[in-house]
DNA sequence: CCGTATCCTATATGATACTG
DNA sequence: CAGTATCATATAGGATACGG
């Protein structure tokens, strides 16, 4: 299936049962790539400042401890949508950013944070 | 924030880090709603097929159990995104199907099929 | 500064048998 | 037909202390 179907393409094909290849639901890997409690958080945090160090993410997302900041990160730089770059200088400092895979996810907040406004109260 | 702002502005807001309301990431109440192993495979059996029964929807399903499968319709019920209707005839049988709210879904999934066309291998 | 190591608890998921 | 009840296991999440 074609990157650039239009909508209408996509809602046709989707009652025709042809959307999914492998028989695998096509937004699964997504939506287990990001989630966890505080993925989006991190990636959205990413979004407003890039490149951002490990403290200041620390700092803007509220409750979330050492172990799972570093956890999520990992998993995230190991699916490919954030990048980690280590500078050993003196002190030292990480810098992360999001990779072209990773930007590429605003077109879907965008429609996740317009159905939200609309649905949720 | 308006429901209807262009993605321009999306993104402008975005990085001057209005979006969020209260503090809380925009996303993640629906990233929540989509958790779990099984949500998003039983919304697209029912973008395919509308409305479904318990006994289709488990045979589409590969792998779910009877549990799995009861207590994610129970949620996505909870969570507005499904509605249940019961017949008792004989024999009985109960009808799933999308609420406005869960059809509302249907633009993130395509954008979500988007990028996994092009980012998933 | 940016983590790791360890231990603990909570939640999600699963297997199996049974029922209005 | 469409579940529920029960029990077991796996994974996610969290608290705290310490290290390169």
């Amino acid at each position: 299936m074609s990157t650039d179907m239009t909508y209408e393409e996509y809602v046709k094909k989707v009652k025709q049962g042809i959307v999914t290849e492998g028989g695998n639901c096509p937004v699964t890997p997504l939506l287990v790539m990001l989630s966890g409690k505080w993925k989006s958080q991190i990636i959205y945090e990413m979004c407003i400042q890039e490149p951002i160090r490990f403290g200041e993410l620390k700092k803007n997302i509220d409750g979330i401890t050492n172990t799972m900041l570093t956890n999520s990160l990992r998993e995230l730089e190991k699916d490919g949508l954030v990048l980690r770059v280590q500078f050993n200088e003196i002190p030292p400092h990480v810098e992360y950013s999001l990779t072209e895979k990773g930007k590429a996810l605003l077109p879907v907040f965008y429609e996740m944070t317009k159905w939200g406004f609309k649905y949720i109260p």
